[in-house]
DNA sequence: AGACTATTCAAAGGATCGTTTGAATACTGG
DNA sequence: CCAGTATTCAAACGATCCTTTGAATAGTCT
């Protein structure tokens, strides 16, 4: 074969993008970084591991040039270097979930009953904003929605729902969104919600998503 | 961290597609096969490696579920299990080409005076074909075109377009194109048609991208 | 049924990756 | 300039991955 040469070196290339998703941390990292950007020891806490190992996987993230920082203070913030790696996970997500039968038995173990939570598609979601008659959850902790949120979505941290139910308007639908399909804040704030006689169902993904559907996203009160 | 189990349980899922697409000759692999099926001595051959290798990445690829398999006679012919796998390449492809600098420096050694190509993107050439003014060249190998071209495109293998110069109409511009972006067959292609006196250029992109793009493909005469 | 052959398996080596530990670095903020 | 701290580095270990080799398997075809 010819261009052997060629053809070893540009794979080579590529296949850092391969292995820089070839890691559950790694992948973890980069559903996080599609909310919001974190320091490395958010990042760290979050996903439960050592500091110097969220550095290390990091570093392959920024090798692979999947990820960017800036210094702000003392802190480093890590971002997604660009819309493509969201792109790139959800490749993988949609992959898996459709064809890996494990992730359908987690999922069912996990988010028990999710089927009945009737998870709402972006489409059909954004055609019923208009009509006043459902209420937007964002359910995440309070820094991802502030970076970026479902126009018209109020922000109610799933920790914090349980002390603002009086709040909630007890004749309107409401739909919960948070991070993306298998995050489980959303589950559990549906949960939730029924039980306290609320009529509520999920969204089917999560932010990043909507965003990547070209969906417009609010932020700090100006569209984007 | 609540659901840490979960989560490792699922982002361990995820990370087997990722492990999947992590080695240079994996995704070779993929590009080939989003051309056309092959058995694993075809793809050992294409790729410069011993069958016993080729085989254990093809099973990589089939954990993860990345591709099928089907027999015919004493053959085992892989092909990608799905769409969303080329999509999984595309995103890796996209952003390497965006972000790696050093895959421009590869471009530039191998692939030298591409620019001069003035590569046409698929909905400019879309436009272009009701127009009867543009020969389109599909100059991959004969098997790739069969399982699928672009509309009205000739087949000339790279290797056969020397000897069937003499039949190409020198007054209409030719556009060639093969297996993709990274592709060499259509440069040299253009290389050739030119010293011979042609008009002509390359596509940006390849078949599967075309495909990929919602465009219609030909098969056997028959559209897609 | 038996010869043939494409493909897979098993074992073994060397290389690479993931994690931990403790120290080094680099920047901030006073 | 100095103290403080978030982050990175370096070394080391085990685990996993890649490739080769030779044998085993599983089908086909006569």
């Amino acid at each position: 074969m010819a261009h052997r040469e060629f053809k070893d070196r540009l794979y080579g290339e590529f296949a850092r993008i391969g292995k820089a998703v070839a890691s559950p941390q790694r992948l973890e990292f980069l559903d996080l970084l599609a909310q919001r950007e974190w320091s490395v020891e958010e990042l760290a806490n979050e996903t439960d591991q050592s500091i110097a190992n969220a550095s290390a996987h990091l570093k392959v993230l920024r090798t692979a040039q999947l990820v960017e920082t800036r210094r702000d203070g003392s802190y480093i913030y890590y971002r997604l270097a660009d819309q493509n790696v969201v792109r790139l996970w959800q490749a993988i997500r949609d992959i898996g979930q459709e064809r890996l039968a494990e992730i359908d038995r987690i999922v069912d173990q996990f988010m028990a009953g999710r089927d009945d939570f009737q998870p709402v598609d972006a489409q059909t979601l954004l055609n019923r904003l208009h009509e006043d008659d459902v209420l937007l959850l964002d359910v995440r902790p309070k820094a991802e929605y502030d970076q970026g949120h479902l126009p018209g979505a109020r922000s109610v941290p799933i920790d914090e729902l349980e002390s603002h139910l009086e709040e909630l308007d007890p004749d309107r639908e409401i739909i919960a969104y948070c991070r993306g399909p298998y995050c489980l804040f959303a589950d559990e704030a549906v949960e939730l919600l029924r039980q306290r006689g609320f009529q509520a169902r999920r969204m089917a993904d999560g932010l990043p998503d909507w965003r990547m559907a070209g969906l417009p996203v609010q932020r700090e009160g100006v569209n984007e």
